[in-house]
This record gives C-alpha cells, structure tokens and sequence, in this order.
DNA sequence: CGTGTAAGGAATTCTGACACG
DNA sequence: CGTGTAAGGAATTCTGACACG
C-alpha cells in the first residue's frame, strides 16, 4: 500500500534541484498547509517522490497566478471527494456481504 | 523504463537510516565496486531505492562471511547472465522477424 | 580485509526577520 | 501575498589517514 513514492527520503536540496523552486518557495507552500514533509531526528525536512509531483502541481498552479489559499482549497475538496467515493465504495461492499448473509 | 526505483536522490545519511549500515560502510562498499551513487554538483552522493536494496542483500552476505570481493564476482556473473539472456531474446525476434520477410 | 574514529574543511539546512509590494 | 536575502548556528558530508587485526 505504500510504495517508495510516498516514502519521505529526499532533502530539500534535492527537491529543489527536482522541482526548480527556491527551498524558500518550497517551505513557505509548507507554511500554507500545502505540503507535509517528515522531519529527520535533527529536524531536516524529508519529501516523497509524491511531494515532488505535487509541488510541481503546485508550481503550475501558480505560474498560472493561482493563490496558495486556492490551491488549498482545492487540495481539501479533491480529499473530501476522495472520502465520499470511498465511503460510498465501502457502503456497497457492506450492502453485497450482508446480502449474502 | 527508469523509475522512482531508479532515481538517485537520497543522501547518504538517509541510506544509513534505511539499512542501518554506517557511511563507513557504505563509502566502503562503493570504493570496493558493489553500489554506484551519483554525485551532487557539490560532490555529495546520492543513491536510488535499488542502491539501498542492494545494500541491505550485501549487508546480509557480508553477515554471512562472505568477502567484498565474492560478492563483486557473484554480481559480475548475475550481469554476465542477464547479458546472455538478453542476446537470446533478441537473436531469437531477429531470427523471427526475419522468416516473416 | 573491513570498519571505527578523530580532523578539518566545505556545503546543507534551519529559523526568525527585514524588505518589497 | 509570495519570495529574496543576509545572519548565525547546528548538522551533514567529504577526503585522507591512522588503528586494529
């Protein structure tokens, strides 16, 4: 289920190098609530592969002059869809095995 | 064809905290020829998630006795299989490709 | 042979702040 | 709001070497 995308290994440097924006760039989005890097023990921050993509989303977004507020907001609606298709997935499932009960 | 497995980004400290081997070691390793890391423009090595599962099944052969050097031979010769294997393969859709003329 | 360690330097990362707008 | 930058400190990484065995 969790595959080396979403394992948080890659320093800020890095992701710089990945993504071309200024590690100020890429922890102000964290600031906004945009990003969730791990800390190592001394307090490094730590991106996935998947917090790269995303910060080029990201990247794009604003490029195209969209706000972080935005982007925010958009991010929380994409996860709250997320949420319904699952719950209405899990209720289907429940729905067949009581059936066969 | 090259994936994330593939991508050379984590930093020696963090292939530490992967396989619990120490940067001796894995300096060491690399100086006898087993992992390949790129280099940062600053000279810092960077390694994929293939370099670390490397490292942890020549961390377990290492556990075994087994030397340095066997474990570079062993590799050569897995190299030197998949080689062959690879020639066949493509003899083969030439030989194929060639009767349909 | 394989690994630990101390050494000194260079590069990285962190935070909080000021600047501009 | 979003980003650059200088500041000072702490942590990281690098290389070459000595040590033990």
């Amino acid at each position: 289920m969790t595959s080396y995308k979403d394992k948080k290994v890659i320093t800020i440097g890095v992701v710089h190098e990945l993504t071309g924006l200024s590690e100020r760039q890429i922890r102000y989005y964290e600031e906004r609530g945009l990003v969730f890097p791990d800390r190592s023990k001394k307090g490094t921050r730590k991106y996935s592969f998947n917090d790269v993509e995303l910060l080029m989303d990201i990247a794009n977004k604003r490029e195209e002059g969209v706000q972080t507020y935005e982007i925010r907001q958009d991010m929380k609606k994409e996860e709250k869809k997320r949420q319904v298709r699952e719950e209405m997935l899990r209720g289907q499932l429940n729905a067949h095995f009581n059936m066969r009960k």
